[in-house]
DNA sequence: AATATAAAATACCAGTAGGTACGATAATGA
DNA sequence: TCATTATCGTACCTACTGGTATTTTATATT
């Protein structure tokens, strides 16, 4: 890990790896990641070809990469609130609150990349596969512990663990494709206030 | 409408256009729309490039008529099912059943065609993204009969119905997205059961 | 038989994708 | 000073995309 500041042998290093992550990251999340070539990022960053493969091997690498960054960009923040001792209605009212955030003032682009990515895996190379699916079974794992974690306090239905973070799992992916058809995130809201909290906690409308 | 049988002027046409829709309509349902080009339906069919131009305008044009023949196959069961006059629950069972059916045995493909494209609606013309946009604001609009229809009859939860409609919708997106993920249908329904039940008829498990 | 019509398919177009060979260049070590 | 090392970027490669100009062929009409 040390061999930045250590003065290397050769002609010094100008091609800027993090712009690069950043310029790809955004370009995937705002065009989708199957319409952003890497000329494209090239263009973009003015950086080389040669630079940017030198830098990322391949088009895979750099779809790996940039996958890594926008974990720590969007999908440790869900984590992060899992990982909060906070009753369970707290919890969700705050994930609720997390994906229907206005992006727009944020200069952040709306929907989600790791589930559009996850929704066309089958266009990537191998090592971005992979860590999609790493991602997946890591999030997952986390709705899990914090599944049992409620449960534990009583506060949460009677459901399997799994199924239950799959539940979650697919209420965020459908919230972030409706963000993504420009459903209002009012709305979006509202939707999940019924199908997260109603089957976790009751907390629904009541019958008729 | 009456120029196929009518015998025309020139050469006769040899070209199958509804093989070539439902060549087009598999590989775009099992390998996704972006992944297959004009010339992959070319070599699966047989047919020449000129003869699709001929018969489909463009790309956008063959999309969009893909689309409207998927629309019988896949879309127009689960409206079949919204207007049997049935009781709420027996329709969500329906519904269920009708999602998480084996496709390996009536060979199908996994997961749905609709909602793959209408994840990547950015990648098509113009002509196939006003069809999905119809067909979007069509489906909407029949789960809104539907439970308005179930409302009516005092079996169908206190949510205004747009909401409600646009909650459905979600719940059989992410169906398919982890039908697509490999998740086994056995597993799907249950999910299902819990998204789609507990909301609407308070089906769900006892709250802790 | 001659002509009009329409569809057939080969062979091509420009554009762009991912990827790389290779000579130039900027630093360090001897 | 001179070799060594490593990154630089131009210019190129092949493959394939959506799309079409052009010629040939098979029919119906005259």
């Amino acid at each position: 890990m040390s061999k930045k500041s250590a003065s290397a042998r050769g002609r010094p290093k100008t091609l800027d790896r993090d712009q690069i992550l950043q310029t790809a990251l955004m370009a995937y999340w705002e065009q989708g990641p199957a319409n952003v070539s890497i000329n494209d990022i090239c263009h973009l960053t003015g950086a080389s070809k040669p630079g940017v493969y030198r830098e990322f091997e391949s088009d895979d690498g750099l779809k790996r990469s940039v996958l890594e960054q926008y974990r720590g960009l969007a999908i440790q923040p869900v984590i992060d609130i899992l990982e909060r001792d906070q009753p369970t209605l707290e919890t969700l009212d705050a994930l609720i609150g997390f994906m229907t955030q206005e992006r727009a003032p944020l200069g952040l682009p709306s929907g989600c990349l790791f589930v559009m990515m996850r929704a066309q895996s089958h266009h990537f190379g191998p090592s971005t596969r992979e860590k999609l699916t790493m991602l997946r079974s890591d999030l997952l794992g986390h709705y899990e512990t914090w599944i049992e974690r409620s449960k534990s306090r009583g506060e949460f239905a009677d459901i399997p663990t799994e199924i239950a973070a799959l539940f979650m799992d697919a209420q965020h992916g459908g919230a972030m494709r409706m963000q993504r058809e420009g459903v209002p995130n009012t709305t979006i809201a509202r939707v999940l206030e019924i199908s997260l909290k109603t089957p976790i906690v009751g907390a629904g409308p009541a019958r008729a």
